[in-house]
DNA sequence: AATAAATCATTGACACTGTAAATTTTACGA
DNA sequence: TCGTAAAATTTACAGTGTCAATGATTTATT
């Protein structure tokens, strides 16, 4: 007798344009632009009603940051895509992580703003999330295949992300000092991060 | 005939306590506890008063994260007191460094939260943060003159700086993988950092 | 066709927020 | 004591996330 339920596929449609809702309305005019009610309006519905597919806004911007990562992902993977040597493959995604952080600074803020609640409520963002972490952890895991880079391949590809992700970080909370730039800085991190996890001793030249 | 105005001592005293209250109720319950009428309640005021002191809410928490950053540069002071040597100063700083970030992390995350204001309209703010970068340059310039390290010293302490906030900013964005922590990167940090830094080619046995 | 029932959506309200404007209180020199 | 300027408060407003109650729509059974 009762009404039929939505399809699961339904469900998804509707959970997605309001992901989508939220999301392009963060684009535009950033974190405070995002209330229910203008979700509510970009999608068509009344402010309640995505309350039926979101327990609460911090679900909805859960699902904004997983699509957010699985976008960076993708243009990690792109960004290294075709790039054989392991070498000018770590390059690459300093690189790749670089563009992408600043011409997707919105989604990169979102993505890494301090104090977040943790991803593992989150199936989707943690896999997503995943997915990013992947791409460094193989390309750091490859180089120390071929003896390029040396120790471990889980804390390697930490020390990676964290220099790269440090660079990005200080730029958009505007700490960077006296006029310096990402620009300026990434490679310049790339290479200490290549060189000082290479292969031998701290310094040649002097005995330890 | 007229009232006689708060002399600047007192108005400093007052901001002060405004201050001060803001920071008592970020650091007890976080960022949303902070509220104009909570402040105002602290203080034993009324929510406007405040208004007088401040020209906005912002303009409050300008001040504390000036006093954070303040805290934060004694501590990075004291952490390297003492040690002569430019190479344990450098690693007692990095130590120095996540400690702070580890006991305090709401002060840390206040200071280097993604996409503030520019530090440039308040200069309480700007001096002490300035006052933090400096103990880093200072470490890295010095251990650059004595040949520990080479190249640009602006550069490489943006490295240093950017390393080690890398690694403490995606604990705090609870972004590491695998119960990797805080306490087991810090270290490797600092060493990649010097060791990428050191004098000399980028791998003795590489020729290139 | 009428009814009952389950699902989906909306409305209205509540307790909050930061802060503009109007108002009141306070403290002083004449 | 009174006028006046400074300091503080009160009131009000437009906005927030979300709970609770209500309404609307679709279906299977009588």
């Amino acid at each position: 007798m009762p009404r039929a339920a939505l399809s699961p596929i339904e469900i998804e449609a509707f959970r997605d344009r309001i992901r989508d809702a939220a999301a392009r309305l963060f684009a535009a005019a950033g974190y405070t632009a995002v209330t229910m009610r203008a979700i509510a309006a970009e999608v068509g519905c009344s402010a309640m009603t995505p309350y039926r597919y979101f327990a609460s806004k911090e679900h909805i911007f859960a699902v904004v940051r997983a699509e957010a990562f699985r976008r960076f992902a993708d243009a990690q993977e792109r960004g290294v895509r075709g790039i054989e040597d392991p070498e000018r493959r770590l390059r690459a995604l300093g690189r790749a992580y670089a563009d992408f952080a600043r011409r997707e600074p919105d989604l990169y803020r979102l993505m890494f703003e301090l104090g977040q609640a943790p991803a593992s409520d989150h199936p989707e963002l943690l896999r997503e999330g995943e997915r990013a972490w992947r791409v460094i952890r193989d390309a750091v895991g490859k180089a120390i295949e071929v003896g390029v880079l040396s120790g471990d391949a889980e804390t390697v590809a930490h020390l990676f992300w964290a220099g790269t992700h440090g660079i990005v970080s200080l730029e958009l909370a505007g700490k960077l000092q006296l006029g310096r730039t990402l620009e300026d800085l990434i490679e310049p991190m790339t290479e200490t991060l290549i060189k000082g996890n290479g292969k031998k001793g701290p310094d040649p030249f002097s005995g330890r």
